[in-house]
RNA sequence: GCGCUCAUCGUCUAGCCUGGUCUAGGACACCGGCCUUUCACGCCGGCGACGGGGGUUCGAAUCCCCCUGGGCGUACCA
C-alpha cells in the first residue's frame, strides 16, 4: 500500500517547472507554433508545473487583436489550457524601461547615434568585403551620450570568450563571443526589442525552461549575457526542430494549409492534430496513437529528435480517420451536424442523425467528407449521377424494383435484419440475383454507386422514404 | 560569405549514448491479395533506407575525421 501512496503523491506533486508559450500576434496560430505550444503544455502537465501564455506584441505595427484572438481560439480548440496569462508585452513597457535604465547606469548598455541608413551601409560594405556584418562599435566608447539626440540603446556584449549552454534537445551548443553583436535593445522610438524583452519576461515570470523553435538557437547566446548582466538566473533551453514542407524548405502557405484552425474547418478533429503534431519530432517506441492523457504521461524531451521534420498531410489524414472511427459517436454527430448546417442542408425532418453518421463513419476521413456523404439522407429528391443512372437505372429494372417495394412494404418492422430478410424473400420469390437489382436500389436511394449498404440505408431511411425513392427511380428508367 | 545546427525507407521514425542479438523494426503513402451488396473499413503480403569517403575495431547504422547536402540565423522582425 505504501509504495502506491508514494507513487500517487509523486505523480501529483507540484513541481517548480515553469514553461511558456510566447507567440507574436501577427497572424494565426500555425502548425509549428502549435507544436511548440503543445510540447510546453505537455511538459507542464506532466511535471505538475506551470504553463504561462505570453503575447509578444512589441511590434506594434504588425500585432493585431484579431491575431491574438485567433491564437487563443486555436489553443482552446487543441485543448491547450494555460495556468497564467495571457500576459501582454505591450502592457509591460514600464518594466522594460526600468531595466534599460539600469543597464545604462551600470554601463552595461550604451546609447548609439548611428542611423539605420548608416548601419545598413556599413553592413553592406562589410559583407561585400567579406567581413562579418556586425556592428562596428562606433558609439561603444563614445564619451558624450546626449539624451536629446535621436538614438537607440545597445547592449554591451562580451567581446571575448565563449557563451555556451546545454540544450535539452540538442546537447551542448557554444558560440564564440566575438560573433556576438551589440544588440539594439531599445529603438529610436523608445520601444524595446524582442531579444531584450524576452529575457526580461522569461526572467521576471520565473520561466526556468524555455522550449521554443529551433530558429531561436542563435538568439540564445545573445540572451544569456543579458540574463547575467541583469543578475537573473539563466533558464534551461530546449530548441525544438523546425517543421518543413514537402520540398524541405520552411513550411509555408504554398505547402498547403498552415493554420491550425484551417484544419478544423477542413473537418479535422483536434485530437488528430495533437497526435500528429506530437509524433512529428517525438516518438515513443513504435506507438502511433496517443490520447492527450497518454501524452501527458509519456511525453519527454528525451525522445524529441534533433532534426527537422517534413509535414505530411497524409498521415494527419490517416490519424483523423482513425479518430473519426473511434471517437464518441454523439460528439462526432454533433460536429457533422454543424458542417451540414454550414452547407445549408436541412436535417430536421430527416432520419436519425446518429444512425446516419454511424453508417458513414468508416468511409470518411474528415468531418466534411462525412457531411457530404450524409447529404443524400436528407435530400427531398435524388439527383442521379449520369453514369450511375445510365448503367443501373435501365428499363429492365422495373419489375425487380417493384418487387423490392412490395417486399419492403410487407415488413412489420424496419431494421437492417428485416430488410435483409425482405431482400432474401424477394430473391427467393423472383429468382433474381442481388446484382440484378441491388445496384439499382443503391442508385435510387442515393443517386450514386458508392454508399453504405442497402440494408443499412433502408433501415435508416425507413420504409416509406425508401419506397418513395425507388418509385421515383422507376419513373426515370430508360 | 560567416556562425549555429542536422543527416536511417518518398515521409514520420525505432535502433546510435552503453559497437556484435540489424539479412536495420514500426507507421503513413504506394502496389498486390483476402473479405465483400457498391464504396470503404479490416486483415495478410510486397516495394522501400543507414548521403559519400576515410579511419578506429576481430566487428560500425552505432565511435572519430573530412566531404556533400539540408535547415536556421546573420534587422531599430519576432
Amino acid at each position: 500500500m505504501r509504495p502506491f501512496l508514494f507513487y500517487n503523491s509523486w505523480r501529483n506533486r507540484m513541481s517548480d517547472l515553469r514553461v511558456r508559450f510566447a507567440p507574436s500576434p501577427t497572424g494565426y496560430l500555425h502548425i509549428g507554433g502549435a507544436r511548440t505550444a503543445l510540447f510546453n503544455y505537455l511538459l507542464a502537465r506532466k511535471e505538475g508545473g506551470t504553463f504561462v501564455l505570453r503575447i509578444e506584441d512589441t511590434d506594434v505595427a504588425r500585432s493585431t487583436q484579431e491575431s491574438t484572438d485567433a491564437i487563443l481560439q486555436a489553443m482552446d480548440w487543441l485543448g491547450l489550457s494555460y495556468d497564467e496569462g495571457p500576459y501582454y508585452q505591450s502592457q509591460r513597457s514600464e518594466l522594460y524601461q526600468e531595466k534599460i535604465d539600469q543597464l545604462l547606469e551600470e554601463g552595461k548598455a550604451y546609447r548609439c547615434y548611428c542611423t539605420a541608413e548608416e548601419l545598413e551601409e556599413k553592413r553592406n560594405k562589410a559583407q561585400a568585403e567579406g567581413r562579418k556584418p556586425k556592428y562596428d562599435g562606433t558609439c561603444r566608447d563614445r564619451a558624450d551620450q546626449p539624451i536629446d539626440q535621436p538614438h537607440v540603446v545597445r547592449f554591451r556584449s562580451p567581446d571575448s570568450g565563449e557563451t555556451a549552454f546545454d540544450d535539452k534537445i540538442k546537447g551542448r551548443i557554444s558560440f564564440d563571443n566575438d560573433e556576438l553583436d551589440d544588440l539594439i535593445i531599445r529603438r529610436t522610438d523608445g520601444t524595446p526589442t524582442y531579444n531584450f524583452v524576452v529575457v526580461i519576461d522569461d526572467a521576471t515570470m520565473g520561466i526556468n525552461l524555455v522550449v521554443r523553435g529551433d530558429d531561436h538557437v542563435n538568439n540564445t547566446p545573445r540572451q544569456i549575457p543579458m540574463y547575467e548582466a541583469l543578475g537573473f538566473p539563466v533558464p534551461e533551453f530546449a530548441h525544438v526542430p523546425m517543421i518543413l514542407g514537402a520540398d524541405k524548405s520552411r513550411l509555408s502557405k504554398r505547402h498547403g494549409a498552415t493554420s491550425v484552425m484551417a484544419y478544423r474547418d477542413l473537418g479535422y478533429l483536434p485530437e488528430a492534430m495533437v497526435n500528429y503534431l506530437v509524433r512529428l519530432g517525438w516518438s515513443y517506441g513504435d506507438e502511433e496513437i496517443f490520447s492527450m492523457d497518454e501524452l501527458i504521461e509519456k511525453f519527454s524531451l528525451d525522445n524529441v529528435g534533433r532534426s527537422a521534420g517534413v509535414f505530411n498531410p497524409e498521415k494527419l489524414l490517416w490519424l483523423n480517420a482513425h479518430y473519426i472511427k473511434n471517437g464518441d459517436i454523439d460528439r462526432i454527430t454533433g460536429l457533422v451536424a454543424g458542417h451540414l448546417a454550414e452547407m445549408g442542408v436541412k436535417t430536421e425532418n430527416g432520419p436519425d442523425m446518429v444512425a446516419v453518421v454511424r453508417s458513414l463513419l468508416e468511409r470518411a476521413q474528415t468531418l466534411v467528407e462525412l457531411a457530404e456523404g450524409a447529404r443524400f439522407y436528407f435530400a427531398d429528391t435524388i439527383e442521379y449521377e449520369e453514369k450511375a443512372q445510365n448503367k443501373f437505372l435501365t428499363a429492365d429494372k422495373k419489375e425487380p424494383l417493384e418487387a423490392v417495394i412490395k417486399h419492403l412494404e410487407a415488413m412489420a418492422e424496419c431494421t437492417e435484419e428485416s430488410v435483409e430478410q425482405a431482400f432474401a424473400a424477394m430473391m427467393e420469390a423472383t429468382g433474381l440475383k442481388f446484382g440484378q437489382f441491388g445496384p439499382a436500389v443503391r442508385v435510387a436511394l442515393t443517386g450514386t454507386t458508392s454508399s453504405p449498404s442497402n440494408y443499412e440505408m433502408i433501415a435508416i431511411l425507413g420504409i416509406e422514404e425508401s419506397c418513395k425513392r425507388i418509385r421515383a427511380a422507376i419513373e426515370v428508367l430508360k
